[in-house]
DNA sequence: CGCGAGCTTGACGTTGTTCAACTAGAGTGG
DNA sequence: CCACTCTAGTTGAACAACGTCAAGCTCGCG
């Protein structure tokens, strides 16, 4: 049986993260000393899977996609929301390699944290690391619902989720504007550009969304969730 | 583009975790006093899903899956040998409520350790938090894999995965005893027993693995590896 | 010897993909 | 201001991969 919470496929990390405030003044200054940040347009890579990881990122401003790429599939495995740091799966491993790539969904800015500096100071400070052990748990828990969702639901069900997670997590509005396309958002649901407009139509015609071009208006709510739910 | 290392289902977690080398005297006989070693039987549950997390685990001997439980679907999100810890997902979340249950696959022997003891001594100890942070990451590099080929090859390729995955990092063997039934095999493989058996019986009438009973031997395995990687 | 769980097989259905064609809108250059 | 092209979006028909269902089989065990 399902816990309370339903499982979704909406991964998009913490809300906001706050690990920084358990630095003290020396540590903040330290990171802060060894930051850059940079401005990435819609659709450039951030990070390209396979490549050195130089640093840990912080999402300050925009949304990115972190994914998977194979011979032909691409895997979306999480969106990231502003205010959420990247990049933290490259912080200890054998291979110090981005096992993902990341690209901004829309004009983002990143702020570039040394990965040694990074590490040096969880080496330090228990806190913070226990603060950073939160963040992963926390992502890892979403990847598991995404996880879920993606290989146990069907077609409309993922889509279904996408469009309350958008509206909830990502817009908070229940009317919003899709910044991406067909072709990414059907990335995003796991399925193919032809089959999201198939389904977004059968919504439509259903009534349960209102779509005008970009413009997205969810009209029955509890609908939606129970299409999610029920798979 | 794929990066060198092929992605697999393979989740096994680490080889073995060796996080306890960076404790203290006083940190191991903290934990060592607070804990209590447990035998579950072939089948059993070792934790709920939903329940409340009060320890983690260390399995100290035997062979479990961590699956998450839907409506009536369930997602086997890993398959954790010996000498792995089990359960650090619930160490810091908002809920303190495990979002996947654990069961095992053989007679297993599980070390329970108190959650706020472990708590503690991350709390104090940066470096046993770094291995931590690193043993997380590991887990989620691999889940990132399976989560790949589930999504995104198809069976024939899942199969191979599992096959392979099984020889080379739980058996490390090319001739094995499967342990599992058809269906629990099939679960691992996301997919129904009957199409596990029709694949397997694909595999066998191409002479690429033969199979006695519960006796599985790998005889190509470029061949499986190819399948593997095609998808 | 007979029972039952797990295993195997076949026929059939469904879901979602693929492929190919068509449309609409956004820029571009004459 | 109007072709002209290019890309994103849309539609339909055919198809493939798996799942479902129902039936039979096998083998260990009482």
């Amino acid at each position: 049986m399902l816990t309370g919470r339903k499982i979704n496929t909406c991964t998009v990390g913490l809300d906001r993260c706050t690990c920084f405030e358990s630095l003290n003044a020396d540590e903040l200054e330290l990171i802060n000393s060894n930051l850059v940040e940079v401005e990435f347009k819609k659709g450039e890579t951030i990070c390209k899977q396979g490549t050195f990881a130089t640093h840990v990122m912080y999402l300050s401003k925009g949304l990115t996609k972190v994914f998977m790429e194979g011979q032909q599939e691409t895997l979306v495995l999480k969106i990231i929301p502003e205010d959420n740091l990247i990049g933290l799966t490259a912080l200890f491993n054998e291979t110090n390699v981005f096992q993902y790539s990341v690209a901004a969904y829309v004009d983002s800015l990143v702020k570039l944290i040394d990965i040694n500096v990074f590490r040096k100071v969880l080496a330090q400070n228990a806190k913070f690391a226990s603060e950073i052990i939160n963040i992963l748990n926390a992502n890892t828990v979403q990847t598991y619902g995404r996880f879920y969702c993606l290989t146990q639901k069907q077609a409309y069900g993922r889509l279904a989720d996408i469009i309350l997670c958008l509206a909830d997590r990502i817009y908070k509005e229940k009317e919003f504007e899709l910044l991406l396309s067909r072709k990414d958002f059907a990335e995003l649901s796991g399925m193919t550009t032809e089959s999201v407009i198939r389904m977004l139509k059968k919504f439509k015609d259903d009534k349960l969304i209102a779509i005008n071009g970009k413009k997205f208006t969810i009209l029955k709510y509890d609908k939606l969730q129970e299409i999610s739910n029920y798979g």
